[in-house]
DNA sequence: ATGTATACAATTGCATACAATATAAGGCTG
DNA sequence: CAGCCTTATATTGTATGCAATTGTATACAT
């Protein structure tokens, strides 16, 4: 039951140095610790349990708490209780058309818009990910290089508010669980529907690339579904 | 210089009821200040200040800060100090070419998926909004009634996620400072404006709504520079 | 045996006190 | 007189303690 809250900490500590105040360092370690799943959604944190463990007092863990309940990934339950966000099955509906409705977005702004420089970078990252495919790289890798491959097209889209609504979305995203490179079949499909993605930005396409875009969130949501349905368990716990 | 808390703690008294919590009572009336010009962008804030003005302790007060740097309506300045944010002239366009992108989606969505009753609601409020402009409402007034409007729209789009997101976009456009009605040329126009999307929306045509909706905010952008040019002070203070 | 009331434990919300750091002023030295 | 270092003050960051509310268990009555 007790979680590795060490390793998280020094994956904080090593990413962002170790300058970061207790309030934003508890913040990067709760997040890095819901992601890893090592928090499941619907599970209650005390705060003076989560203090002790994290061995900060209350105040700054409450300072992270709030910013976290702002951005919709820790609830209050019932009677004030603290809970990690549990989604409900139309959530994952609504959260994907938003991501699509964005991700086109960047992707035009992208395509239009961006400096030479950073389409060269964009289709650097693209071809990263081939070769990380091709040597049968680890879920956890592919997760992470896909992660930079839409984050250099947020970045792109020169939009901070649309980035941030994005890097928004991804954080939400993780209480959905297990990305979608748990699925062997859906790896090819993820770099064939990057690869039109990248093509329509280098070419400057801003029409086809909201469409490649929105068709690669499309089947997302798709593969999500049935790593859902994968999980799906009698619900009588 | 001093500000008239009590005001807005009252208003926010009435709008929410008196049993808030601290922490959201003051970021509520945080918000509220901020809305009604009372703090302007760049204002230094200093927590020991704010806390006697408030009548809380720092505890809740930070909380609710937190929350709003969460939120992006306040930051961290030089060594750590707060400040509400400032946009930069970039951040204008960024803004507007986000909230054209959602209130497109929005108006899309609730055209073909809203119920019967919220398209009557949305029709109704649209009435209301013709029989305010044509009794010389106040600016606030009529303000009042966009908005709501424009949450309407963003009910019945069935989106929570997209609800919020636009929510969060209004609550950043407070920062630019006075509402475009102030410029009584504009009221006209947003009310034929509100009208087509209010009649794509009960004729359920998602492509129609969708066009008036981005119409409506590419001309929301050009009245809100005109505003600007209007405050335009030479920058030697 | 079940439903309810009451007492107790646990947890959140808030306030105060302390520590660390940044800012500003003033004096000292070159 | 200018520049820098020192020191004092102000402000943010963190910890602890108390009050109030909620959850839970136990005992009693029906």
């Amino acid at each position: 039951m007790s979680i590795d809250w060490a390793k998280h900490s020094r994956a904080v500590n090593q990413r962002y140095g170790d300058s970061l105040s207790a309030t934003r360092h508890i913040r990067h370690v709760l997040l890095a610790a819901i992601t890893a799943g090592d928090i499941m959604p619907g599970t209650r944190l005390t705060e003076t349990e989560l203090g002790k463990q994290l061995g900060f007092s209350r105040t700054p863990l409450r300072e992270a708490i709030a910013a976290l309940k702002a951005e919709g990934i820790i609830e209050t339950g019932e009677g004030g209780s603290l809970q990690v966000r549990v989604l409900a099955y139309q959530d994952i509906h609504a959260l994907y058309e938003m991501r699509a409705t964005l991700e086109g977005m960047a992707a035009r702004l992208a395509a239009t818009g961006a400096s030479p420089a950073e389409k060269l970078f964009i289709n650097e990252i693209r071809i990263n990910e081939t070769q990380l495919i091709n040597s049968q790289a680890s879920a956890a890798a592919l997760a992470q290089i896909n992660s930079k491959f839409h984050h250099g097209i947020y970045l792109a889209s020169h939009n901070g508010f649309l980035t941030e609504a994005l890097d928004r979305l991804s954080r939400t995203m993780v209480l959905l669980g297990p990305t979608a490179y748990s699925l062997p079949a859906r790896i090819q499909e993820i770099a064939l529907e990057h690869d039109s993605i990248n093509e329509a930005i280098q070419a400057g396409h801003g029409d086809d690339a909201e469409a490649a875009a929105k068709r690669h969130l499309r089947n997302a949501v798709k593969a999500r579904l049935q790593i859902i349905a994968g999980q799906q368990r009698d619900s009588l716990d």
